[in-house]
DNA sequence: AATTATACTTACCAAAAAGAGAGTATGGAA
DNA sequence: TTCCATACTCTCTTTTTGGTAAGTATAATT
């Protein structure tokens, strides 16, 4: 009566189990709205100073900005540059790393535009639902 | 000496900005560790059971899941069928938005697999980096 | 001499998310 | 008769996250 859920996630993708929880991990590190957004904010700008990156990511407040940056920068995914002047000044740039992944979101963004509409509808639809019960 | 960032960002994409933060609020729902992670054992096995899925979601916690499988439900990712047997029966399986979906993350999973070990490797040149300071 | 600009950091408080554990319903097996 | 199985829900507590506001350094500007 055991399902053949494990057997198939087991002998599908020829990796073993240590692989995967890093794999996942990586997934649970990018896998995040913001990061999504500065990725795509600095891809279509190649080079942003802190400041820009503020006022493109609406609604996000300077603290995880800075969190958010900061992560991406231990993770590879961008270069942050200090020039010693001042005011600082501090570039930040895609890594090719960070471009890579800006590649893979590419789907994702394409989707959500697609079908963000239809996301709408099902939320409408089940909240009808629940109102009829 | 106001950036170019605004300007090109207004003018890259047709998209109006009602339009921009529909999709933004898309992503941030999508863009989730478990979201992925669901969609991907869904994309393996079209239909399973709330105890699969808990299983094969290592270190989900049982409130996580009921609360993410809600959240795609409501989204229209996931469909739920309820068969009222004791003990209590339900399967999930992905609709055809999150099959777009699970398509979208394909190259998200791709990037990660290919990637974990360089992600790895930059952690560890920024801890270097750090202790140097 | 006071003000401005930038990219933060720190401290404090509030809010949100998550974990743990108990409870529920009930047919069928032991 | 007791136990088990399943997919939850509910409550309580702890942890994590996030917002807000203030502080910092200093050259150039007013």
């Amino acid at each position: 009566m055991e399902s053949s859920l494990r057997k198939e996630l087991r002998d599908l993708p020829p990796s073993d189990p240590a692989v995967e929880r890093l794999v996942e991990e990586t997934i649970g590190r990018v896998a995040d709205k913001w990061i999504m957004l500065l990725i795509e904010i600095l891809t279509e700008n190649e080079c942003c100073r802190f400041g820009e990156l503020a006022r493109a990511c609406t609604g996000i407040s300077q603290k995880v900005l800075t969190q958010t940056l900061r992560a991406m920068e231990r993770d590879g995914l961008v270069t942050r540059t200090v020039y010693p002047v001042v005011p600082p000044k501090v570039e930040y740039r895609l890594s090719d790393l960070g471009l890579g992944l800006s590649k893979a979101f590419c789907g994702v963004w394409l989707w959500a535009e697609a079908n963000f509409i239809a996301i709408e509808q099902a939320r409408k639809d089940y909240a009808e639902r629940q109102n009829q019960k």
